[in-house]
DNA sequence: CGCGTTTGACCGGCGC
DNA sequence: GCGCCGGTCAAACGCG
């Protein structure tokens, strides 16, 4: 490596001497990095120009003395040029790892999801071996918090191969499309996401997880990461919930379509929790307040609060795994809503919370979970009858969290205090669904399991009739009896934003 | 005086 | 390009 410069080295003295002073410092070498190469003042025809610009003044001047041995210089410069390339060289390697981790970590999140929905045949799409939904051009995938790191790592052995490897040419569609403003470039970067030659520079781009991601470069089969919500309807005269959470004030808007004023509240429980919540009455029903929140907590929670989460994650996830009632749309057609099943990790059904109460809402930006707590009927079978339900504004789930101690109830079956209880009963219809979407990686199989199983035990159950075929049996269909939905059951003075 | 709330301004996204 | 709208910021204000 030396040996490409020893001809520059035998430079004559003077002419090196004439454009600048040599600069010598003791470099240290271990600490070698891009700044370097600035410690060498005189310039050398490979050192780039903006080291000239960027360099600190001369360390040494002409009146140092004049026997230095140039021959060492340049060994030296060739030394930190290598060390330059090698540094390079690991911060590109490092980078690639980097990028290849986190997009390996969002399918991982999508095939997750997988497990949760079913979809008719016609809406799949292959991705990696593997099928990914066909989603609505904005649904989301949410994930921004290390607990959905966790759960999603956690969970690849449990994919059974069906997660791609790191190598897996979707790791570059993903990773492309990771870029922090991808939402801005969706429309137009169709078309072009299994271009290799631009994996590169976007990789080098994105801002991280849980952005948008887009997994096909049609339009209509992209599938993005962005802030789930969650909801919560309850009859209340209060102006605010109390849910175990500090809140802060930071602004009110009047929003269109409501007389009443939207509040929105951040978390102070901790400096820098992203946890934001909305706090609105119904339009329609002025004793309703909608809250509606947003984002992770990165702290812990009170016990209260821990509680309040798991039983609204555990809803969510009810949802999300299909047993509920009604998914709202734009365009009123099926829409699978990959809502990142990390972020309501719980995958057991919740006694609760009826499924009559749960809306799950793609028809926005955000996908947002409504949980109406204003309903007053349950079914029987989603509730043990040891369970009772805190009537609002005495319960209010807290979703989205990622401290240490809800951590362990959200990401493992086991710890869920409310599959505790379901525990206790095991014989319950609920068990019996639970297990069967627990045993069948095919949803919609075990979904009919299921369905097939609540039949059995509720002959006279006619809402089950709503099942008009697979195409839409996991979301459209009522496994207990729906209460009418209200005009505003999805809330969309939250969702629509 | 510190902290929380209020409120108008500002910004960005989105639809026309 | 423009306007609308939702969301956020930050200075002003109020309260204990």
């Amino acid at each position: 490596m030396i040996s490409s410069r020893a001809g520059e080295a035998n430079e004559p003295i003077e002419n090196s001497m004439d454009a600048k002073p040599v600069v010598i410092k003791e470099f240290d070498f271990f600490s070698a990095n891009d700044n370097c190469e600035l410690l060498i003042r005189k310039r050398s025809p490979e050192l780039p120009r903006q080291d000239d610009k960027d360099a600190s003044p001369p360390l040494l001047t002409p009146k140092e003395p004049s026997n230095i041995n140039l021959s060492m210089l340049r060994v030296k410069l060739e030394q930190v040029r290598d060390e330059n390339r090698n540094l390079r060289s690991l911060l590109d390697r490092a980078t690639k790892n980097y990028t290849a981790l986190q997009s390996h970590l969002l399918l991982v999140m999508q095939q997750l999801a997988l497990v949760n929905h079913s979809l008719p045949e016609g809406e799949r799409q292959e991705v990696g071996g593997s099928t990914l939904p066909v989603g609505q051009s904005k649904d989301p995938v949410t994930s921004t918090s290390i607990l959905d790191i966790n759960e999603a790592l956690h969970s690849e052995d449990k994919t059974e191969g069906r997660l791609a490897s790191p190598e897996n040419n979707n790791m570059e569609i993903m990773s492309k499309e990771m870029d922090h403003n991808m939402t801005d470039q969706i429309g137009r970067k169709h078309g072009s996401s299994n271009n290799d030659d631009d994996v590169d520079h976007t990789t080098q781009s994105w801002g991280g997880l849980g952005q948008n991601l887009e997994v096909e470069n049609r339009p209509d089969q992209q599938v993005f990461c962005k802030k789930a919500r969650v909801s919560i309807r309850a009859r209340s005269d209060a102006p605010l919930m109390s849910d175990g959470c500090q809140w802060r004030k930071y602004g009110q808007k009047m929003a269109k379509g409501n007389p009443c004023p939207r509040a929105y509240y951040r978390c102070t429980m901790a400096t820098g929790c992203p946890v934001r919540k909305q706090v609105q009455r119904c339009a329609e029903d002025m004793s309703i307040l909608i809250t509606t929140y947003e984002g992770n907590h990165n702290h812990p929670l009170s016990p209260a609060a821990t509680a309040m989460a798991s039983s609204t994650s555990a809803a969510v996830n009810m949802l999300l795994s299909g047993s509920t009632t009604t998914t709202t749309s734009n365009n009123g057609s099926h829409n699978y809503n990959p809502s990142n099943p990390s972020l309501f990790p719980s995958m057991l059904p919740n006694h609760a919370i009826s499924p009559t109460m749960a809306t799950l809402s793609t028809s926005s930006p955000y996908p947002t979970i409504t949980l109406d707590l204003t309903h007053t009927t349950h079914h029987p079978m989603q509730r043990p009858p040891n369970f009772s339900l805190p009537s609002p504004p005495s319960f209010f789930p807290l979703p989205l969290h990622n401290g240490v101690p809800q951590q362990q109830q959200l990401t493992g079956h086991h710890h869920h205090p409310l599959h505790m209880s379901s525990n206790k009963l095991p014989t319950t219809l609920v068990d019996k669904v639970t297990a069967a979407i627990a045993t069948d990686r095919n949803f919609t199989t075990a979904l009919m399991a299921a369905v097939s199983s609540i039949m059995d035990a509720t002959q006279n159950n006619n809402n089950t009739s709503n099942i008009s075929g697979q195409d839409t049996c996991s979301e459209e269909m009522a496994v207990v009896p729906v209460s009418p939905q209200l005009p505003d059951q999805s809330c969309t003075t939250f969702a629509s934003n």
